[in-house]
DNA sequence: CAAATAACGCGCAAAAACGAACATTTTTTT
DNA sequence: AAAAAAATGTTCGTTTTTGCGCGTTATTTG
């Protein structure tokens, strides 16, 4: 039987059991551990299943809004991404964090940070968050999108004038070779500039997919971000933007 | 079976016989009972159960499982209530919801009307809401509260200010018999103060166990709600007060 | 109240499971 | 039918989990 017959099969069995264990799979379907791992791999990162030591379960019942959002989230990049984004986050000090599966994945970094103020208008990030007793999480108004649990318009930016953040960790739809962040979303432009405005140190998070994509509106430019975290060489071009405009890169 | 896939079964187990004791888990699993303790700590230091001697019991007093017995206790009559109050909101027009158990259950029973604008400081019935593509929903900025997922605190009353609502659904914690709309949190009083002064038309939900319950902080008087939405008679004060004042009581 | 007993947590070594890289087989494409 | 692509199996170094010994702490019992 092939991977793609296996899987359905697993899922079954797991809907059925609560959990599948790799030796039970193994035995189930006579095939080498080293494939079951596989597939199960493969079932966590598109969010049908929760990988664990010797098995899988089914996803944590803690609703968040969208499906697609969890499979995104479970993307090796963007979570090695987000690890060394976090890592440059001090505890005790305040943190705006925008829209974005990949400042997502930096939230779920952030759950073992003491004494963060965090504030974001993303309502998955605050759902993730508010498992950190440490955390204080302040939601910005807004109205809410559903496509990706984004709160935007008038009402965010308005909040987030009222702050002035240590660090904030933001990031785009596209990159261009000239090192302009953009976007699609006009409304979202203008609550990501207004973050650029009101943070000390500005932290950008994008994997290697946003070079190559097109976005019609600009956010700003690469000469604003102090730090930014990837996964793929830049651009010689835009390697040669960020050095000049004294950007750091790191990539993970 | 390894750890993690252990941990849900002890969970399960937990719920169903209300402890579980190391010696019980150690012939259930057949694993050192070392492992096991091993186990109940880390659930405990999760907050999924409390560590006893000799075993665990389900947590009595954790926000988490707090909220939800709650939104359990007196489920059935909590969605009576909702649904001739959810009756009385027309379509396309403007409505605040509230934080409560009561108006999430309202909010449900919203998921079918058409061209709502609906305002909420509750992030759960934002999550619940968005299931309904006909309603735009807008979320008001504030600190989130663990304990049921509220957004509370000045940016709430700042955002809603913005506002002049068609309908207000509110709830309370306690009700005196003389009129006066009770709450536990004095933070949540001013909330829902400028709630009531920002709608044409206020809807108080309230189950019967609030007659009884008592409350130190005051919200408002009955005499400013239009109609008071509940499931068992009122007092005859109470009855009474509301005659005199015009207020509309619908029972469930 | 104090001794006896049971339960507990910690450090460590063994065992199990894991992922990455590479070889091999099967399937698909040209 | 040959080449390319995908899936599977194998090996091996690494990480995670587990069980045991032992001193400490909590509960029970006389």
């Amino acid at each position: 039987m092939s991977q793609s017959l296996r899987k359905p099969e697993i899922i079954k069995i797991a809907r059925r059991e609560g959990r599948v264990t790799v030796d039970g799979l193994v035995d189930h379907f006579g095939v080498a551990p080293q494939t079951i791992r596989r597939d199960l791999t493969e079932l966590a990162d598109s969010g049908k299943l929760e990988r664990v030591h010797g098995g899988a379960v089914l996803p944590s019942t803690t609703t968040n809004i969208g499906y697609s959002e969890r499979r995104a989230l479970n993307q090796a990049s963007k979570v090695d991404i987000a690890r060394i984004c976090a890592r440059q986050i001090p505890n005790d000090c305040s943190v705006f964090l925008n829209i974005g599966t990949t400042t997502e994945a930096v939230a779920t970094e952030l759950l073992h940070h003491q004494g963060l103020l965090v504030v974001t208008n993303n309502i998955n990030i605050a759902v993730i968050l508010s498992q950190n007793p440490s955390v204080e999480v302040v939601v910005t108004g807004g109205n809410l999108r559903r496509s990706d649990g984004g709160l935007v318009g008038d009402l965010a930016t308005q909040t987030i004038r009222q702050f002035q953040f240590d660090h904030a960790v933001i990031s785009c739809s596209a990159l261009r070779d000239n090192g302009d962040l953009m976007d699609f979303d006009i409304q979202e432009v203008g609550v990501s500039k207004t973050i650029i405005a009101h943070s000390e140190e500005v932290f950008l998070v994008a994997d290697g997919s946003k070079f190559e994509r097109k976005a019609p509106a600009r956010i700003a430019s690469m000469a604003e971000v102090d730090m930014f975290f990837t996964d793929l060489p830049l651009s010689p071009a835009c390697a040669a933007f960020c050095e000049s405009a004294g950007t750091k890169v790191l990539y993970a």
